[in-house]
DNA sequence: GTCTATAACTCGATAGAC
DNA sequence: GTCTATCGAGTTATAGAC
């Protein structure tokens, strides 16, 4: 397999039908996902999906709940932990574009979707712990205190992070249009990105 | 087609029409926009619509065309203008935020849009002449070669330009929830970015 | 051009056999 | 548990009166 096994181990018909939602959902959203897709995918009937989950948005209320399940923890334990700043950062950028290259639909379909839906996904994020921003934002402050970076409101720098972590896959169509790139060009483009945007940060915060 | 592309202002029926649908589209994606919630915003019967523009399919056509074909000149006549480059990203990074931030519909939708149906979107492009990105490399090549910048490939560069003006946009709500704003604190927070992503980048540059 | 009415179809959901 | 068959709501699209 080698995808998400997050309730059920095995090849249940649960789980088939979870991961089928789970491909359809991300890539279609909401609104563009079909339940006869779905049971396609998983190689079932339409009926058994309201055997098992009760009603297309039950489903994709447990598929929206798994996903931020895996997106948060990640999330939290690189910005909560206590390593040094710089070590922070570079910590960050190799895992954040990591995961985000192995699940190239999640981003969009996370944004699409607080977007679309808020109160939907507000529902299905708010039972997850958030990761607490004010370790990290301590940190930089104390470095700008020390003069080993130059100021820079924290909070601007984390979303200035997580943009050049995010947006090239997010917007690879658009870009690759943009930059007149084939495919290939563009995969090889993306996987230097782990180290650009390290440069890119660390070369920036220089004093 | 043959209809007439101006979107004169005045408010014919057509044109409230197609007021509507860019409104209902650009906010809900081709899949969750109906017909009937255009036919209303626009203050009209839904067999108008149908008067006007032969199908939804269309209708949507037409509406991602006239996007494109403004959001691209745009660009246009940043990256190919012959000013400095200190300059241009200055003009470039003021520009498009101000654009996106009366636009905040537009980047997502693009980007949704052409995820889900890519030769559909293909095809509004493709009529367009796109940004030809070469001017802005031999630019950024030439202020490199003479020691003015530090060394990088002006490919990412354009790329993180980018990424940070759009993204915290796009990704609105997402990191308003992670870095704990308020509605009003959000809308403060980004119009500071202009400020933020020209100061960012040419810091990263220095040599 | 604009409307009402309705046909044609898509899709989520249920009943009931096995 | 799993399937086939079908219902019923919601949507796009058309017919036809004015």
């Amino acid at each position: 397999m080698g995808k998400k096994e997050s309730q059920q181990p095995g090849d249940s018909t649960e789980q088939k039908i979870f991961d089928a939602a789970h491909e359809v959902f991300t890539q279609k959203g909401m609104d563009g996902a079909k339940m006869q897709e779905i049971a396609d995918r998983a190689g079932i009937n339409k009926a058994l999906l309201h055997y098992y989950y009760r009603s297309k948005e039950k489903l994709y209320e447990t598929v929206a709940r798994a996903i931020i399940g895996k997106a948060l923890p990640a999330l939290r334990q690189v910005i909560e932990s206590e390593v040094p700043l710089e070590e922070k950062i570079r910590g960050f950028v190799e895992t954040y574009i990591d995961i985000i290259s192995r699940n190239t639909f999640i981003p969009l379909f996370i944004i699409s979707e607080i977007n679309k839906h808020p109160d939907r996904f507000i529902d299905s994020v708010f039972p997850q712990e958030l990761p607490k921003p004010e370790v990290f934002f301590r940190q930089v402050e104390a470095e700008i205190a020390a003069g080993r970076i130059r100021p820079i409101k924290p909070q601007h720098l984390i979303v200035n992070i997580v943009s050049l972590c995010i947006f090239p896959f997010v917007g690879k169509p658009m870009m690759r249009i943009l930059l007149g790139m084939s495919m290939g060009e563009m995969r090889m483009f993306l996987e230097e990105r782990k180290f650009e945007v390290t440069n890119f940060v660390l070369a920036s915060l220089r004093p």
